[in-house]
DNA sequence: TGTACATCAGTGAACGCGCGTTCACTGATGTAC
DNA sequence: TGTACATCAGTGAACGCGCGTTCACTGATGTAC
């Protein structure tokens, strides 16, 4: 338990690991800069030689789970071989991405949550967030974001999606499978038997590509 | 600011309404027992005669949100004249369902972030929720619920939505717009332009009709 | 190769905060006779 | 119409908790000469 020397050598990894793992284990509440610093065997003031707080911690939590969900999203993506005909690729995508993302939601709950958890609402004094410009950092999303955006520009190459249909479709995409997580995670879904979760989340991914593609 | 009696003679409402504002104000974190009480004028003891403790008035403030949310979706609904055609109509009373769910997130953050926050994620001890049968009883949402259900049931009266597809049709689109209210107000675009989140809800709107009725 | 010194990365005690909840209590209300 | 008494609905002090953060500090590291 004891380190080797005075200086830990990678205390903010360390940190950030640990804090992870408490978002894994309890969700965005269990994120607490003490019990990180704890669970490191290091005192709490150390933590601030290497984030400016508390916020800057969640921060770095939030980039590890967005980071997290991407993966989960890829591996969905190679779980299933190419389509020969490009609409069926390019459908065949869409539907992995949407699968990745609920699925890393059910089994990361706490990480899920993390990552979308309201920013600021954390922040000791209860108080609104003093971000400096106002601007979204949680631009860790956009790996994932990205992978969608491409998966729907797919959609318009192959001819399944027109142009005139093509703006926006990402947010309806990624609003239908957030929701659908969040429902399963926190919503009147939370209790919902493993059967009936996989038809409604078959349900929610036929409903998306539907409406993608049609109109 | 003095009562006129010893007694108060409708706490238990008075601590609803006072906890039910703070919600409104700063969401499920801002809903603090000592604090209703205070804004009531009455010590935080006497709050134990009439709830159980702070997860009871929680749900107590949860179903007057809930219920303020059926009301957003009622009035989106009287805001557009009846429709001649019954597809048209039935087709109108789901776009408007679904307005006023993300018009309620957007009015109301602090009491939509609260009707959906989890249960049991505000308990002091931080710990599992102690719910007796582990079942819901959100069933405050039902009313919500229950507009949503008889809507799609019109979809498939109107001949819209084929039996096969009407299974959790629902979910799905409850799912789209819970996640777009999300995002909308937590997510990557709460800080979205006026009017590009007006293009935005009109899109998902779109999609979530197209995903209902094709196939 | 040795040494003075700046800098870096830790320590540990302390502060203030406000919460939910419990306790023994007391003032007000209503009811039986 | 009065009165004894049970019950109800409040009070106020206290407890324990654990957090984020600050402070003055000290041990370790590395660099210039």
């Amino acid at each position: 338990m004891k380190r080797p020397s005075y200086h830990h050598g990678d205390l903010a990894n360390a940190l950030t690991a640990a804090a992870t793992q408490l978002a894994r284990q309890g969700g965005p509440d269990a994120v607490v800069l003490r019990e990180a610093a704890r669970q490191v065997g290091v005192s709490a003031t150390a933590a601030y030689r290497h984030f400016t707080g508390h916020g800057d911690l969640i921060h770095a939590v939030k980039a590890h789970a967005a980071d997290q969900l991407a993966t989960s999203m890829r591996t969905e993506l190679a779980k299933t071989p190419a389509e020969r005909d490009p609409r069926d690729e390019a459908m065949r995508r869409m539907r992995a991405l949407g699968l990745g993302y609920v699925r890393f939601a059910l089994a990361e709950p706490g990480l899920f949550r993390t990552a979308f958890c309201r920013p600021g609402s954390l922040t000791p004094a209860g108080q609104s967030e003093p971000t400096p410009d106002g601007l979204e950092h949680d631009l860790a999303l956009v790996p994932p974001y990205q992978m969608l955006v491409e998966s729907i520009d797919a959609l318009v190459t192959v001819g399944l999606l027109s142009a005139e249909r093509r703006p926006w479709a990402e947010t309806f995409a990624w609003a239908s499978v957030h929701g659908l997580s969040m429902l399963l995670l926190d919503g009147p879904l939370r209790h919902c038997p493993d059967a009936e979760r996989e038809q409604i989340i078959e349900r929610v991914l036929a409903g998306v590509a539907a409406g993608l593609i049609s109109g």
